[in-house]
DNA sequence: GACAAAAACGAACGTTCGTACTATATTGTG
DNA sequence: CACAATATAGTACGAACGTTCGTTTTTGTC
């Protein structure tokens, strides 16, 4: 690999960090600078402005996404299975997080700040959307849920817990949070079963 | 009413506003005065610090979603209507905003920021759970919900739905929203019933 | 090792940030 | 109306913001 991408890792590994204590709008260029310990005006050469800088650090973190949590769930068998492997694969990757997960943080950022990263987020959110539509699918077809289960709407009952867990886990501090997910999730997994 | 007092509340109305759509974070004391047409230094001086300005806005909405979300509700019967009457208040008072809820954006944004607004914040927040627990408990009174039912769990159900559903709706736009609340609220309460 | 390409730097731009201080208007009270 | 109290404005500050530019250093290739 060329210097040039390696460095480029370093600053939005950096960048990314940052985002989830500050915020992706905080994310300002001399302070990422200088934690990196790096000039400005280098940082600044591999993206061209803030916005792009914040679009490279949304993409960078859902290609981590992908790879830390949605991939390996889909290794496993279809089903409930593969869902109770996603809620622990999510849950590790925002526990892993020094700050709050950028994608909760960065939606309610940008809900109403048009721009680029707006357009980005919300075709990362939809994908994901789409993506636990599919896993419900999947899980109708191993015949762990009913044949006439709404997948979008698992798909919102199960984003939804998920906001719920990372409100009490990373803002409230909440020491019951891992069992009240345990026991939503049980009984959301149940009523479609 | 003195002046300065009437001053105040135009001053928070408009910071509200701001909060709601840029994030508490992003509410600058010069584009503040901007909008509401008086000196940088004249809008300062109600206040001797950012902070305290967050922190009064904080409150200001805090006093507002109790008026217009919390007190109408438990003027009703005490059980699954008040419960239903909650989440309808809660639902205009969201749709009511320009932007997001400022307590939504502020509880990511404050999960990992220590100072008065993030104490602030807590605070209201804990005072928020407990209030939907007392709710539940009035539920199991009422005969409406089963006298084993965990009001904290509760809790925590509803207020996951509410993240949810101001996802949905703020962020993705989403015109399935109303029904999935729907869906998943009712799913909710059957079963504590 | 030479030499072009790529990467990083340092300084400066105009703007905005939060805050401090002083001065002028406006308000409420006797 | 007078006069003090309150409220608003004006100006200035140092720091940080995103961005531009020209220069220097580092890198990869022949």
């Amino acid at each position: 690999m060329k210097k040039g991408q390696e460095t480029k890792i370093v600053i939005l590994e950096a960048g990314l960090d940052m985002a989830g204590q500050l915020g992706l709008e905080c994310v300002s260029i001399g302070s990422l600078a200088k934690v990196i310990k790096m000039s400005k005006s280098g940082l600044f050469a591999h993206f061209q402005s803030k916005e792009n800088l914040q679009v490279e650090i949304l993409n960078y973190a859902g290609r981590l996404f992908s790879e830390s949590v949605i991939l390996p769930s889909l290794k496993t068998k279809a089903g409930i299975a593969r869902i109770k492997t996603l809620v622990d694969n999510w849950i590790n990757w925002s526990s892993a997080l020094t700050g709050g997960c950028i994608f909760v943080s960065a939606s309610t950022e940008y809900s109403d700040r048009p721009g680029k990263v707006r357009q980005c987020l919300l075709k990362q959110q939809n994908d994901w959307i789409d993506c636990l539509d599919r896993i419900a699918q999947a899980a109708i077809s191993a015949g762990d849920f009913r044949k006439d289960v709404d997948c979008q709407q698992f798909a919102f009952d199960l984003y939804s817990l998920m906001l719920g867990f990372h409100l009490y886990f990373k803002l409230l501090n909440n020491s019951e949070t891992k069992k009240r997910k345990e026991i939503a999730l049980n009984r959301l997994l149940n009523n479609y079963r």
